[in-house]
DNA sequence: TTGTAAGCGTTATCAC
DNA sequence: GTGATAACGCTTACAA
């Protein structure tokens, strides 16, 4: 009908008010008598009438949109948790803008251009983009936080998985298990992630290193994919020394493994090594796989990074804040859960 | 630095122009003195200047935010066609909003939501909202692209998938190769897209039917994923009349019954059973799988949704369009390619 | 090519 | 509780 879109003006001229008075209506906090309210909503119904986000924000300062930094969405363990993470966004009546930064030459100058929309915040989940933009948001009084990125910013609240923890996990699970020839496979190209799981695997084995009764070999693979994995069987199941404990950065590279695996050893030989993933994505628990693993867990996290940001936004002085959030181990078939301990 | 963010006024200040130069030196079709641009810039850059998009957005009465409209994000076929979209939509320079509406009590209100942000447009891929909202958009001059929801709408552009000739596809394969007991499996709660794939799949076979030497059977299973097809397989696999040739809707559900198949019969009578799946995910391409498929190429769709949205940009007033992606057999281990075909 | 000035549709600050 | 009125930062005629 109406050619051009109803204005808080026009609702104002129908309901026979002000065009302040028609603002006011919508908004909850201001105090209006409930007939005029009522009167207005009628009018506005009746046009058709939306708020003008983009004036709203002009005036504001602020737009409900938050932006969502990710990379590498072909990883289902990075696909589910931005999915999380939308939803988490939604149910806090903020917009999700999400911004996917793999193959990207100019990262930093594209997601400098998010500062163009006022945005209410930024979560960074990808590990690409550089520390100065982070830094570039917050000048610009927009709030960050970095997701499983980095240990330590003076000006972004963090939210990491305990990656650290995770490694340690699988670390004692093996020695729980008796294993003694440990190998530990990540992705070539260190990610934040991986890195602190390895460490945390190496650290946990550290004093048994040194008693020779335990050995640790770190393999790398091309990628963090099923692919990567089904390559890496043929070094690790062909070497000398087979190892009878493998710890995967990623439930995919073992899954990838576990395939291979089928190819080069017997299954009464392969029931013998111990495997554990880590994420705990839905193949893990296909039975096809049935793979012990680290479960981190997408929605914990997307909580609370969308809780931090509220936080951020309720008291934007205060210091910033830095949280873990814990990792836990699903026993399945790879890696049957040992009955008793073997070490106090 | 500088407490509040630079405008093109202080741009104008620093450059010595008026503010309205600064606003052209930022449009590419405005003709401007390079040396006024280039200073203009200079003074930008030393600001940290950056266009105000609300701004930008209350006078130009459009912003460059496409709605992505999406629901089971949990089905990897989706979530991938979601990553798709947004990097399609990013590489027009557009930014994309997303919006779940799974699991969501009050999609049309919600929906209705986004008219406030002067969408350039909205990509529905959800079966979920109702043909109104589509409208909704439509009556405030917001392009609406449907994807694979429905056969017509005289106001909205539509990309479907191919699911007609999947289905006919599927079924054309199992006739070449003399499979003649079959059976099609879709997800108790009918999507277009299963419904149709159905729909072709027995058309194709409709002649054969008549002739008693074919039979096929509709099952329907809990819902779209691995695990209902990992339940469906013991009704299908212990019933009297063993199929030869099934056909699930969705790869996931053809994988979970594969799994489960392993359970109930041996490996030599289930290679006697020709199995394909629908989509071609990651995980149909397993070694753990090797499931024969109805390749959709999320790739192909995203790019042309995107494309028809700025088609649609650019001539607003053209007849809407429709379109069908083409699909492809893709031949692995559960359905081996036929040497000969039986028929003509 | 550049400057001046008039909006765009809200919210916020005052009065009343 | 309500109504004027002044921003907010940009684009775009219109003038020069």
């Amino acid at each position: 009908m109406n050619k051009h879109t109803a204005t808080s003006a026009d609702v104002a001229a129908l309901a026979g008010v002000s065009q302040s008075t028609v603002s006011r209506s919508f908004d909850p906090n201001s105090r209006i008598s409930v007939a005029t309210r009522q009167r207005v909503f009628e009018a506005a119904e009746q046009l058709g009438y939306q708020i003008n986000k983009a004036a709203q924000t002009m005036i504001k300062k602020r737009s409900d949109l938050v932006g969502l930094v990710t990379a590498g969405l072909e990883d289902p363990f990075r696909s589910e948790f931005l999915h999380k993470l939308i939803i988490e966004v939604q149910n806090c009546g903020l917009r999700p803008m999400v911004m996917d930064v793999s193959d990207r030459e100019t990262i930093d100058e594209e997601l400098h251009g998010l500062i163009q929309y006022q945005l209410s915040g930024v979560i960074i989940t990808s590990g690409t983009p550089s520390e100065n933009i982070g830094k570039a948001f917050i000048r610009h009084g927009i709030p960050v936080v970095l997701v499983n990125r980095t240990e330590h910013s003076d000006e972004a609240d963090i939210v990491n998985l305990d990656n650290e923890g995770a490694g340690e996990m699988a670390a004692k699970a093996f020695i729980e298990s008796g294993k003694t020839n440990l190998v530990v496979v990540r992705s070539k190209k260190p990610s934040f992630s991986s890195v602190m799981r390895v460490k945390g695997f190496l650290n946990y084995l550290a004093p048994f290193l040194s008693g020779d009764k335990v050995n640790a070999t770190e393999v790398l693979c091309d990628a963090g994919n099923y692919d990567s994995g089904y390559q890496i069987a043929d070094k690790i199941l062909t070497s000398q020394h087979k190892p009878d404990g493998i710890f995967f950065c990623m439930d995919h590279i073992a899954c990838g493994f576990l395939d291979s695996a089928k190819r080069l050893v017997s299954p009464n030989e392969m029931s013998a090594i111990g495997v554990i993933g880590c994420d705990d994505i839905a193949l893990a628990s296909f039975r096809a796989y049935d793979l012990t693993t680290i479960r981190q867990s997408s929605s914990e996290i997307a909580r609370a990074s969308v809780e931090t940001l509220l936080n951020r936004l309720q008291s934007p002085t205060s210091a910033p804040s830095k949280q873990a959030i814990p990792v836990e181990l699903v026993y399945r078939s790879t890696l049957a859960k040992p009955q008793r301990t073997n070490i106090e």
